[in-house]
DNA sequence: GTTAAAAAATTGGTCATACCATATAGCGAG
DNA sequence: CTCGCTATATGGTATGACCAATTTTTTAAC
């Protein structure tokens, strides 16, 4: 009999507060715009010390739910949601360089053994979504467009290819923060300097390799092409930081 | 002339610890696991009291980068952790075949990309470590044992070598669910079969590959020795199903 | 010498208190 | 009535103490 006893975890009081206070902004008891009682006041109401009380407060305020001025109170701030992001998203909020440098390289790493994968265990569908996505992209081009919306599907549609649902999941994590945060701005300096067709032959090249099963070339396409994209994001950065 | 007055907000001393902390951690001078200095030490190395440090610490570990456990410490957290592993961590306790080969082919493309990013950047620090670890592997071969500790570490270490703390990150949380699943169970196998010293080649291979600056070797010699160990362990779960 | 139990040191969690800095409210001078 | 000053309320920081849980070291037993 196997008795799994649990988590025993001994909530820490600050944590208790939290909640509570949460369940009052969620519960509409405690409105954006409101002044919640002093730290002073909610102490003696809750029967514990000041300092409890304060971490709860930072805590909430670093989630977004409350906004402390000193002198003044502490406030309920409307929570327009999405202020929860993942700690990822946290730290490269900031637009660090040598995070973002960081970032590219890891979806480096990730991308090309999704081709090499894709290049395995492709089926019909795969390709056939594949070539539709290009089919689009090159239309674009023509135009002399080139959407991030299609750029990103192709990306994603490639590593569904692979058939490997872990590797979709973890490569969507630094995918999406690709796009939160220099996706766009790359994808109009790419325009800018009239790079699109490049960008298109590198598509066609990672294309072609998968269809053809063959997986060293697909990698080292993907790699040639997201080591241009690098390079770019390098030159963007150092343009902006002037 | 538009003067964009700022915040005018004079930062809070713990928001300022935050900052801090939080550029260590991007930074990769924190790495997931490492244990932060005591409240007290940190208080006092940053000439602040430690109602500041703590309302700092708490602000972190409510975004999660941080984990305090009473009378332990407090120990950085990998990045990824809450946004990839808990949704599939559940499916992964189950010890489903089909996921647990996902898993090792997500760990084969990271590490060898890891191994490949190694072989351009080590430092002699880097090194070192790699060898004084070979040494302990080699040691314990002779006698014919393997720690399952001491592999994790070099594997650690190559990753560590890549000097890319994102990278860090997400292998951190994909090896943690390779350590809670069958890590063990593995190793056991691999005693029992009499394959330590072909264990103990790879790592040298990998070692030298690195050491000689060649990542395309360094790649290989990845991939080569974790096929070895995705082939294992399809072999063990195959032998436990029956 | 190895292992297990016990004691000591370390570390996070909580509390109490005091004082500083800032914002708001209220009062008073003009 | 308006402007400016003062008093007060409130958040921000610092110090010190003690508790609870954990880790490390020491000690004792085998």
């Amino acid at each position: 009999m196997t008795i799994v006893l649990k988590p025993i975890r001994p909530k820490k009081i600050s944590e208790e507060i939290v909640d509570q206070i949460k369940q009052l902004i969620s519960k509409g008891e405690l409105k954006p715009g409101d002044r919640i009682p002093s730290e002073r006041d909610l102490a003696t109401m809750l029967g514990v010390s000041r300092p409890s009380v304060r971490e709860a407060i930072m805590v909430l305020e670093a989630m977004g739910f409350l906004d402390s001025r000193q002198g003044g109170g502490t406030f309920v701030r409307a929570l327009t949601e999405g202020s929860i992001m993942d700690p990822l998203a946290k730290l490269v909020e900031k637009k660090d360089p040598e995070l973002l440098r960081a970032l590219a390289e890891v979806r480096m790493g990730l991308e090309s053994w999704s081709a090499y994968l894709a290049a395995q265990r492709a089926n019909a569908e795969d390709l056939a979504n594949l070539r539709r996505l290009y089919a689009i992209m090159e239309k674009q081009a023509a135009k002399g467009g080139w959407k991030p919306e299609v750029d990103t599907e192709f990306h994603y549609a490639i590593t569904a290819a692979s058939h490997n649902s872990l590797q979709m999941h973890v490569l969507d994590s630094i995918h999406s923060l690709f796009n939160a945060t220099i996706q766009v701005a790359l994808m109009e300096f790419y325009q800018q300097q009239g790079h699109i067709q490049r960008l298109l032959t590198h598509h066609r090249e990672i294309m072609e390799a998968i269809a053809d099963r063959q997986p060293e070339l697909a990698r080292q396409k993907m790699m040639e092409h997201l080591s241009m994209v690098e390079e770019k994001m390098a030159q963007l950065l150092s343009e902006n930081s002037e």
